[in-house]
DNA sequence: TTGAAAGCGCTAACAA
DNA sequence: TTGTTAGCGCTTTCAA
């Protein structure tokens, strides 16, 4: 049914070795013979056996992505700049997506290493202790996304800087009290570094007032409808939102417009990462999350030539998109 | 550096057989000596190579599932109730993401077959046959997700019947012209079968007028917004736009609102999926992914456990969600 | 240029 | 209950 190499040595009289350097472009066939195994491997429809190959080779050729939520637009773009550079090297991709759950994280963590992959890029909201033990222990190499680490590479955008400029054009636009919308500290380290920039900024400001609202769920556009009613009884307009990333921000806005309200007028609405599907107005940052994957593959390949290399941070600027007012 | 069963039966002073039952929780071991290989297990961080394991019980437990955009929220669902049914099943789950490019879907599928999934649910624009011949070929099974199918199992919406429900709503509503947005219709079968249904309803109306504009792209909010350039000079307001999906109603929307039109006054758009991330007041069908996913997964397995059952097909009934007007 | 043989890490049949 | 042995599909070394 499924032909093995052995089937092919057979068919055409060479032996194993034979086939097996001629299936792999190796030299010591004669151009002769090469063609003509060639010919019988097509004819047969034979697919060589990536786990004996692996095997046999020690070798696994595999890296994967590790991210919280593959249904967001801008964690799709990431693994699809890491998915061409890795092809490009002759790699395997598995991506993986959490749910921001550690424990389904860890789970598959487990399986990646039973998978022998030798390096995984990972998009974690917060430091897992548990986590990175167990990928030191298995000698896998690791790039950090989004946030800094002391124990691996890591790419990230300048939140701090990025929301800080946020806060500064609302101000500038003459919003006295700034509102920001996020998850809980615990869940998320980029709420903290968002704030962070925020303060820096309304700290210098006495008379701009700052207000956060969490929640303990993951940043969807369900999640921003939900909290949405928390907000309006806080907040009565005019008044500025901003909401940790665009999936929220969608959601704000649908509930504040379902309540009648009037978007900017009564609420003004920002978002975070600039994923495609935003409406139309909507002031947000763009994350270059195209580049940064990018980056974070090329860091992983060199990690993986080089293991004893120093460790790298890369901070990509981001910038603010503003297609609203 | 990475511990092999040898090692652990080294250490163990068990054969490498002891280890393997003990590991696999086969009977034939002691519960002491399986325990104390496990905590030698534990103890020297020793996780098995998936790779050998497959090779040596000559089974691989692993679907695929293809897509052509990850990024779509709608297909990310689709995968993430899949993986849930394999999970169960003890199966890994592989991921590809075409773009709706042939040429990528053709090299994945090499790629899978060298991995020897036995399963793989695909979403196919288009009948492709060069696709259905090298699956059939590898006697890997398959579920046709989104369209039916004569050469495999299949799980579809029933488009025609949404399309005329969408279309039967804005007539009601008072339009008499329906303009149908969506990809050439050698890109992708949907838009055919959306098309009729529209027609249905419009031939039996002589007052309904019926127009199409294509598009040679995949249906995104960038498409969605280019293509928006066109329908404003064909068409002038008050009118109604059905867009192939919601990404490109967004798209639409999004170009509309910023030539200062109004939404719905000036332009009413449908879209179709109902995506999380939409407007407002976006008319959409629902497609119900997460059970047509699970129910794929299903049938993906009971294939593979009986592989001389019927064909069967499983059309799943796809309502309107009226936000809008 | 070719082939024989060993070995990759594991499972499974069978013997002890 | 435990160990021995063969074998999964492949690569690689080395000898012919």
């Amino acid at each position: 049914m499924k032909h093995t190499i052995n089937d092919i040595a057979r068919i055409t009289g060479y032996s194993k070795s034979s086939v097996s350097s001629a299936i792999n472009n190796k030299p010591g066939v004669s151009k002769k013979t090469r063609e003509y195994i060639m010919s019988v491997v097509k004819k047969m429809n034979y697919t060589p056996n990536e786990h004996a190959q692996n095997i046999s080779r020690g070798s696994y050729r595999t890296v994967a992505i590790i991210v919280r939520d593959i249904a967001n637009p801008f964690y799709a773009k990431m693994c699809r700049s890491v998915e061409e550079i890795a092809e490009e090297k002759g790699y395997s991709t598995i991506i993986v997506n959490t749910g921001g759950n550690d424990e389904r994280l860890m789970r598959s963590l487990n399986n990646l290493i039973r998978k022998r992959v030798e390096g995984v890029i990972v998009d974690v909201s917060n430091y897992n202790f548990e986590f990175s033990e167990l990928i030191k222990s298995h000698f896998i190499k690791c790039v950090v996304f989004g946030i800094d680490s002391k124990d691996f590479d890591s790419v990230e955008a300048d939140d701090n800087k990025a929301s800080y400029n946020m806060a500064l054009h609302l101000v500038n636009s003459g919003y006295k009290s700034l509102t920001f919308v996020c998850p809980i500290l615990e869940r998320n380290v980029y709420s903290k570094r968002r704030i962070e920039g925020i303060k820096r900024l309304v700290d210098s400001m006495p008379d701009v007032e700052f207000k956060t609202i969490y929640y303990d769920d993951s940043s969807s556009v369900h999640t921003g409808y939900d909290i949405a009613k928390e907000v309006v009884e806080i907040l009565k307009p005019p008044a500025a939102i901003m909401a940790f990333n665009d999936l929220v921000a969608i959601g704000i806005i649908q509930y504040l417009m379902g309540c009648g309200y009037l978007i900017p007028e009564d609420y003004i609405v920002t978002g975070f990462d600039n994923i495609d599907s935003i409406l139309f107005s909507l002031n947000t940052v763009n994350i270059p999350v195209y580049e940064m994957g990018e980056c974070a593959a090329k860091m992983l390949f060199e990690r993986i030539q080089n293991p004893d290399k120093e460790i790298q941070t890369h901070v990509f600027d981001a910038e603010l998109i503003l297609k609203g007012r």
